[in-house]
DNA sequence: GGTGAAAACCACTTACT
DNA sequence: AGTAAGTGGTTTTCACC
């Protein structure tokens, strides 16, 4: 050894050092630490729900503090997480998909996991899919559309799920009504 | 606006129990005047729909139009009810919400019309109520709710669904993951 | 309907508490 | 963490094409 016992010791020390500190740093990318909400935050957050595009002058005066001070606490919530994005709602009937279905999909239970993980990749990224939902009970997933009329959501249902390997059985049911009060993050 | 109209016409459907889609359209009342849209409102709506924060003048250059043209189609598409508000997606474990249900219920044939559409507007503004569609179909309407853990979800079909004398019978499945394309407007 | 220019307005940073 | 002030940029109007 050319190096002095006690030198050899410390980058031994540096060496395990580096090794507990990597995990640390990996695992909270993971780890969804708790996020703490103060009366301003909420109060902010319940302006924006509902509308996405306020300016932050007003939405300050709406929370009751300085514009400032607004604009950091809403860069904080996005930065955080909390605010994952501002959508625009859009009235489909004039982008000529003046209906809307919810499909229920029952899997087969035979179904090989990675089948199942690329249909639904497939199925949430089609055009005339709005939301789907993962669920545990009677339907293991259900997707709701919006299309021009009854034909579509048949070719739909046909084309894209029944003729699937893994899908058991689809059962459709026309949208009469919608109502929305909030928007929700997409599971990351 | 919870507009009684087009409850008790969603009401008479179900109670017929025919899957008739043509009374729910109002012929008579406020017939809806098709909106025309040309490619430049769609490439706008196409980056609104996910960025509804966006500045006017980047809004302006990814259409490839001034600024000033942009400002005033976007109060056009809203005029003309196409765009119907800007929303804030917001994570909802940050709200100590981490936990999604959909509940879909199924009504009494022989319940009165007036209790029904007392208790559909109930249901819909209660605070863990993400969405409520209205079915034609096995379920009469599906509740999207958001509550902080099952024992929540045991409580809100209780206490705000099966107590409910107009409700037969009820389905909760609890949400494994979500997927979220775009923002349907709530229907009128 | 689209645009450029001008005025009003706002976002965002900095310095300070 | 909150605020006030400043500047650089943006929105918004309007006359004109």
């Amino acid at each position: 050894m050319f190096l002095p016992k006690k030198i050899f010791q410390f980058v031994k020390i540096l060496q395990t050092t580096t090794v507990e500190m990597t995990p640390v740093v990996d695992s909270t990318k993971d780890i969804h630490e708790p996020v703490v909400l103060d009366e301003i935050d909420r109060r902010l957050l319940e302006v924006l729900k509902s509308d996405g595009r306020i300016s932050n002058a007003a939405l300050a005066e709406a929370a009751g503090i300085a514009p400032s001070t607004a604009h950091v606490r809403l860069r904080s919530l996005q930065d955080r997480g909390v605010v994952t994005g501002f959508l625009t709602s859009i009235d489909q009937r004039s982008l000529g998909l003046g209906l809307q279905a919810i499909v229920g999909v029952t899997l087969r239970p035979g179904a090989r996991q990675e089948s199942i993980v690329r249909f639904s990749e497939e199925v949430r990224n089609l055009p005339q899919v709005l939301q789907v939902f993962f669920l545990g009970g009677t339907d293991d997933f259900i997707v709701h559309i919006a299309v021009a009329d009854s034909s579509a959501i048949r070719e739909f249902v046909v084309e894209h799920l029944s003729a699937q390997p893994s899908v058991a059985s689809t059962r459709t049911s026309v949208v009469f009504d919608y109502h929305r009060n909030g928007v929700a993050a997409s599971f990351q």
